[in-house]
RNA sequence: GGGAUCUUAGCUCAGCUGGGAGAGCAUCUGCCUUACAAGCAGAGGGUCAUAGGUUCGAGCCCUAUAGGUCCCACCA
């Protein structure tokens, strides 16, 4: 025992000094170790521009609880961290940073422009770094990675070559979501829907046999200007003699054709939709079936091309009001409407993304879906709660090529070349190419790939791959993936049909998913509405480990959580009952010195003590298993309630009069057995709270010097003393009864009294001989006195029921008759419920042909155990009626 | 339109493969008992959304309904 430890846990000071030395003893550090199994988890790489939040915290807690476990169970546990260069997010910010010194990236040009970056990547990329480091995260550091850095991009090159070799990645002029604020495309899973209010205006074309008008709706005026035909349902008997003519586009005054396609529906607005192939991902489609041109009236930046010189350099909102204004003043206008429809956003910055037909890269996704669908129906890979894969199916299924080309420079840039004179294209790993037709120098693709195509790759490009690494072949495929729900299909997907694809194997064998942390309204924390919460400012107030703790009780995996302050106080009163729990244990080591370290044999254990050890061992097995289950809310809870409860407010509370009595021949026993059950609880809860355990371990345990590389506890068979465990479950039983007869009756503490024990059975008594003091310190008791029959009790003594034995205490001035009556009747009432539900049970001639046995047994039990007591209570009624 | 998920104490949520309804906070009562008032001892509070079904037995499984949340698709 070194030190006195502090009256209130005091997290601050502890947590910095703590962190720096297992850095400087290089725990979290993983080796190749062939004579250990791996336990591998590869951190979600935070982008370089973030800030810690709420999510990131929960994310690495639950990663740092399981791998801290993993260790100490023995595994070689890698947990490695990184970051992400977040392409569009990152050059974003760079370009905002040059813009307040007036430049722009063109002026800069790419290679100066990338310079930047790299620079801002080196001021700003390292503080996530350093704030996971705050919640106490035990990655191996050594190993962090960058989704940019040199192998990350060698496994980007070797992936894209391999695709494109086999067909899955090709060029090609397609539709695709434009951000006209990021000037590039995105996926399609990056665009965000929401609802907007619009309109709907009704156009009038005229036929251009003269024949006659054509109505029709559009939420897009200004797209007119690329419409090359109407369209109309080819079953739609109101329009089947204009299928084949022509009419006279307004204001462009072009003749375009009238198609059939099925793609219409009869049923909506006039039933016929105006076609902009170049606009709408839908129209694209109709364009392609009727060989429709293509013309695209925009620029990069959503505006309207030179070639409308009326509306040239408008944007599409002012085009659209200047288009409507003219379509009325050419009577095409007819009329109005409100229209809420889905708007398409892009999830960066939020602006309305422009459908746009462009020539990108793409990977071919149905070949790449089928296996990583497989995997997880074959179980290879299972998802913890199981119903995420619903989800992960749903996206699978329903997959349409991803647009992997962004226009950005910060990023992976494709590795395509191609041939200005002959148009050939070069798909290579080199950083030059020749054109092999007419040997002249090419010119790499000027494009980026989408940040998630790195991303795919990092379970297996962080562990060295493509080369043949020790590490690869060690701690690969990795064990556990921790993430949120929203990241299924931008992430866990990718990354599952990548590995699949260029290992051959599945990247992890289960996929941890758990839910938003929202504010106290259950609102997602953003900053818009700057209802967010730092971590930073709760680890400050409370301490790491009281977050940590906050974050993982009373949540079930894949659930969404609400933050609420009272909640970091309940985890930080916690750390403070262990804390105080511990020091209580320490100041009794230092008085009795002697009686430190001395070993004590089973024999010597008080029934108390075999039951504290005895519940410790089953709470061994149990938080264990929960937590190989990834029930990590489950398993805390278990603990709680164990270190709390039975072990403080019972365990300890019994064992005082030993310690306090000098005479007492099972000190040496009550400390050991203290001391064990703090170890043990320190180290079941370490993953959980790593400071707070760490400290007092240090501080308790002088011979080792950490807790994170101490060793798992485990179920032991001479730990489970079921005899022991009973006797004093009841005596606990009467302790509370015995409280609770005393509270009713408003007896003050400090007033103590005498208690019988009437009980006919030996076993019984002899339980109660030996737990009497118990009755003294928990029960107020002046004196117990244990016997065979009412002999000498005061008839009006009050009293209560337990199987197999009744309790008096006789108060004659402070009893209350009626009130005695009332608590017995309450107590009769009680039982006749609990007999009649068992008497029901066992009467049921079904239930006792189909019931399990041991569950008839049970009940049988609990039936002679109420009759019992029954009989007891109605004794003492009719003595008082 | 399709799918997922939720509905349990005043509030926020647990409840693992079906076998006597739980926690934290809040409320009420009594305690400064030499580890802890960030504490101790007690109390009250629930037709487990509704209606059926399966079962000896349902908060848990099945079906339908209502309400909430989320995801996807989308009618131009």
């Amino acid at each position: 025992m070194k030190k006195e430890l502090e009256k209130t846990y005091n997290p601050a000071d502890i947590e910095e000094r703590t962190y720096q030395k297992w850095l400087e003893k290089k725990y979290f550090h993983a080796k190749v170790n062939r004579d250990k199994k791996p336990f591998t988890i590869v951190m979600p790489p935070p982008n370089i521009t973030g800030q810690l939040h709420m999510g990131h915290a929960l994310d690495n807690t639950l990663q740092d609880i399981i791998i801290r476990m993993k260790r100490m169970q023995g595994y070689e546990s890698l947990w490695l961290p990184g970051t992400d260069h977040a392409s569009i997010a990152t050059e974003a910010k760079v370009v905002e940073k040059i813009k307040e010194e007036g430049l722009t990236k063109e002026d800069l040009g790419r290679e100066k422009f990338l310079d930047r970056v790299w620079d801002w990547k080196k001021q700003y990329g390292g503080r996530i770094v350093s704030q996971l480091k705050k919640i106490g995260s035990s990655c191996d550091w050594d190993r962090e990675r960058f989704t940019m850095d040199e192998g990350c991009n060698k496994a980007v090159k070797e992936v894209f070559v391999n695709l494109y070799n086999k067909g899955l990645i090709y060029r090609g002029e397609r539709i695709i979501n434009w951000c006209p604020k990021c000037l590039t495309s995105i996926s399609d899973a990056e665009v965000e829907y929401e609802d907007q209010a619009g309109h709907f205006w009704h156009l009038r074309y005229k036929l251009s046999d003269g024949s006659g008008y054509v109505n029709l709706a559009t939420t897009r005026p200004e797209t007119l200007l690329g419409d090359t035909a109407i369209a109309v349902n080819p079953n739609d008997e109101r329009y089947k003699d204009i299928i084949g003519k022509t009419v006279i586009l307004p204001i462009v005054h072009r003749e375009i054709p009238v198609v059939a396609d099925d793609y219409v529906e009869m049923d909506f607005g006039t039933g016929v939709v105006k076609i902009t192939p170049a606009h709408d991902p839908n129209d694209f489609e109709v364009g392609a079936r009727h060989n429709l041109p293509i013309i695209n009236v925009m620029t990069d930046d959503a505006k309207i091309t030179d070639d409308y010189p009326k509306y040239a350099g408008m944007d599409r909102y002012e085009a659209r009001k200047a288009i409507v204004a003219d379509l009325e003043s050419e009577g095409a206008l007819v009329k109005v409407e409100d229209y809420n429809h889905n708007v398409g956003t892009c999830y960066r910055c939020g602006t309305t993304v422009e459908p746009r037909v462009s020539k990108q890269w793409f990977v071919k996704m149905k070949p790449l879906a089928g296996p990583a669908i497989d995997a997880v129906k074959k179980n290879d890979t299972r998802f913890v709660p199981p119903h995420f894969e619903k989800t992960y199916f749903h996206w699978l299924e329903n997959i349409r090529d991803w647009c992997i080309s962004r226009q950005l420079w910060w990023g992976h840039q494709i590795p395509a070349f191609y041939c200005d004179d002959c148009g050939e294209t070069v798909v290579t790993k080199e950083n030059k190419a020749v054109c092999p037709k007419c040997g002249k120098e090419m010119r790499q693709d000027p494009d980026t790939l989408d940040t998630w195509f790195s991303s795919a790759l990092w379970p297996f490009s962080t562990l060295g791959w493509p080369d043949k690494t020790e590490e690869m072949s060690y701690f690969y495929p990795t064990n556990v993936l921790v993430t949120g729900y929203d990241i299924i299909p931008f992430w866990v997907m990718r990354m599952m049909f990548s590995g699949l694809e260029n290992t051959g194997e599945v990247p992890f064998d289960t996929v941890l998913i758990h839910g938003l942390v929202r504010d106290s309204q259950g609102r997602k924390m953003s900053k818009s509405l700057g209802n967010g919460i730092d971590p930073l400012e709760v680890i400050d107030k409370y301490g790491a480990d009281a977050l940590r703790l906050t974050l993982v009780t009373g949540n079930a995996p894949g659930n969404d959580m609400r933050f609420y302050w009272e909640r970091v106080e309940a985890s930080r009163n916690f750390a403070n009952k262990v804390w105080n729990a511990s020091r209580f244990i320490m100041m009794n080591f230092e008085k009795a010195d002697a009686a430190e370290n001395t070993d004590v044999s089973l024999s010597e254990l008080t029934d108390a003590d075999k039951w504290i050890l005895s519940k410790m061992n089953t709470l061994i097995k149990d938080v264990t298993d929960n937590m190989e289950k990834y029930e990590l809310g489950v398993a805390v809870s278990k603990l709680y309630d164990f270190i709390w409860e039975e072990f403080c407010d019972w365990y300890i509370e019994m064992v005082k009069p030993r310690l306090y009595n000098e005479e007492d021949t099972t000190k040496n026993a009550a400390m050991y057995t203290l001391k064990t059950v703090l170890i043990n609880s320190l180290k079941l809860l370490h993953p959980y709270m790593p400071f707070i355990t760490e400290e007092i371990f240090c501080n308790i345990q002088d011979g080792e010097e950490s807790i994170m590389i101490s060793d798992w506890p485990v179920y032991k068979d001479e730990f489970n003393f079921a005899k022991e465990e009973a006797a004093i479950e009841t005596i606990k039983t009467a302790v509370r009864n015995i409280r609770n007869l005393r509270a009713d009756m408003n007896v003050p503490p400090s007033r103590k009294a005498k208690v019988y024990v009437v009980s006919e059975n030996t076993d019984v008594q002899n339980i109660f001989k030996e737990g009497m003091v118990f009755f003294a310190t928990l029960g107020y008791a002046s004196e117990v006195v244990v016997q065979s029959d009412k002999t000498g009790i005061d008839n009006d003594a009050v009293s209560t029921v337990i199987p197999d034995a009744v309790i008096y205490m006789p108060f004659a001035e402070l009893v209350d008759i009626d009130k005695e009556i009332e608590r017995l009747k309450k107590e009769k009432e009680k039982l006749t419920k609990e007999l009649a539900r068992v008497d029901g049970m066992l009467k049921n001639p079904n239930f006792v042909n189909k019931a399990p046995e041991a569950k008839i047994n049970e009940e049988k039990e609990k039936q002679a155990k109420y009759t019992q007591m029954m009989a007891q209570v109605e004794e003492r009624l009719k003595h008082f009626s």
